[in-house]
DNA sequence: GTATAATTTAACCGAATAGTCCATTTACAC
DNA sequence: GTGTAAATGGACTATTCGGTTAAATTATAC
């Protein structure tokens, strides 16, 4: 029996019982949320082909064969963060009210959301990133994220065609383009502020910095809208 | 025992003399250049840890040791890709004449020029996100580029002045807000076609798509602008 | 031509790493 | 308790891949 096995160097035992022969509880439920979140983490970081699997179960108290286990192979769980991922900025989006302001202050409300949302999850911006990198091959192999950004349009068009009717907004403007102006105002200055803060000194990640770039998108979006 | 003999008394099969390239022209600053612009293709495709060194390596007619041979290691090339290709966009840039038009043409060309420029160097696009991804670490270690995008605000700033001056542009915004604003408009139906593609359906790397777009990005800005 | 340096090739190496095997433990039904 | 299926850990493996070694070939200086 190989029971006393012990040395007090390296091993950096984390939480539970560290040597063989001893006992651990089953969580099946919470291994797979930690092995997700800690896999979002990472990937947001490095990009899928920069993560490690090693990396990952390091980050929590697992072996690695538990992400295999759950995951079937580094590729089911990148998907699996994607799903999630889109899956959190999803609900929140739905319990936006927007129907019941008035078109101009639903648009604001609309892009202040959308901005700030991009602004407090880098890691959401990332993942998107290298998803794009992978020509979003991954979004393509689940049908779960298939369904999701369709209904951003329409939220769009809705408040559009209400600031159509009330005659606060001019004609001839398509909800895409009203979206990807929102989107892309939101998603540069989280995707690129490395390269921005390299470039010019200014960090976007600043919160008064944050602020103002804020209310000048707002602006723009509304500029563009109006009569 | 794969029959590989060691030394090399009697081994009658030792290195193949037979099928080697017999001879060859020496050409480094070719090759060199070769080695770059394959490396532009790999890293723009894949990004730094996606890129093989063995892939670029086949795509030109040479070894994979000569890129060693040339730029040290793989992110030495990667460097070296990164420079070169802000090295030309500030070529170009260069060669625009803004200041002689009136300050609203100015900004027009302006935002046009930097929308194609993006448009029609996606590899430009990719290469920038993924530098993003690793927190531009690499543009910091080139001293190269730190200086090439600062005149960029310069050229903002220079039109929006005169805008100013000629009282057709209003007062109180920042020429890195307008900057970052017009970036952003060009960068991200680029850096996220395919995510766009996947989610909407609208591939903006067709050119009708690109020609509308376009016409929307140079009007809000003009708008942003405008009193 | 001959020595020397630069350039190029093919083969090789060692570390990193995605993925697997097998033994062991837990949870649970009976 | 006992059987068994799910869950877990730890060691192991096969392979990929950045980087190196050693030698060959070309260019060049004298």
């Amino acid at each position: 029996m190989p029971g006393i096995p012990k040395n007090g160097d390296a091993a950096p035992t984390r939480r539970k019982i560290s040597s063989r022969a001893t006992s651990w509880t089953q969580d099946p439920e919470g291994v797979r949320k930690d092995i997700l979140e800690a896999a979002r983490i990472e990937f947001a970081e490095k990009g899928l082909s920069g993560a490690r699997v090693d990396e990952i179960a390091t980050r929590i108290a697992t072996s690695k064969r538990m992400i295999f286990y759950y995951f079937k192979d580094k590729e089911g769980l990148y998907i699996a963060v994607l799903e999630e991922a889109y899956a959190r900025i999803r609900g929140i989006e739905r319990s936006l009210d927007l129907a019941t302001s008035p078109p101009r202050e639903a648009l604001e409300l609309l892009v202040g959301f959308t901005f700030n949302y991009h602004a407090r999850h880098p890691e959401f911006v990332r993942l998107v990133m290298g998803e794009n990198i992978h020509h979003a091959r991954h979004m393509k192999l689940s049908a779960k994220i298939g369904e999701l950004n369709l209904s951003a349009i329409d939220t769009v068009r809705d408040i559009y065609m209400r600031g159509l009717e009330q005659d606060v907004f001019r004609e001839g403007l398509s909800p895409l383009d009203i979206h990807l102006t929102i989107t892309a105002l939101s998603f540069y200055n989280v995707s690129n502020r490395a390269s921005i803060l390299q470039a010019f000194g200014h960090d976007m990640a600043d919160k008064d910095a944050q602020t103002r770039r804020c209310a000048s998108v707002v602006e723009t979006v509304l500029r563009l809208v109006s009569k």
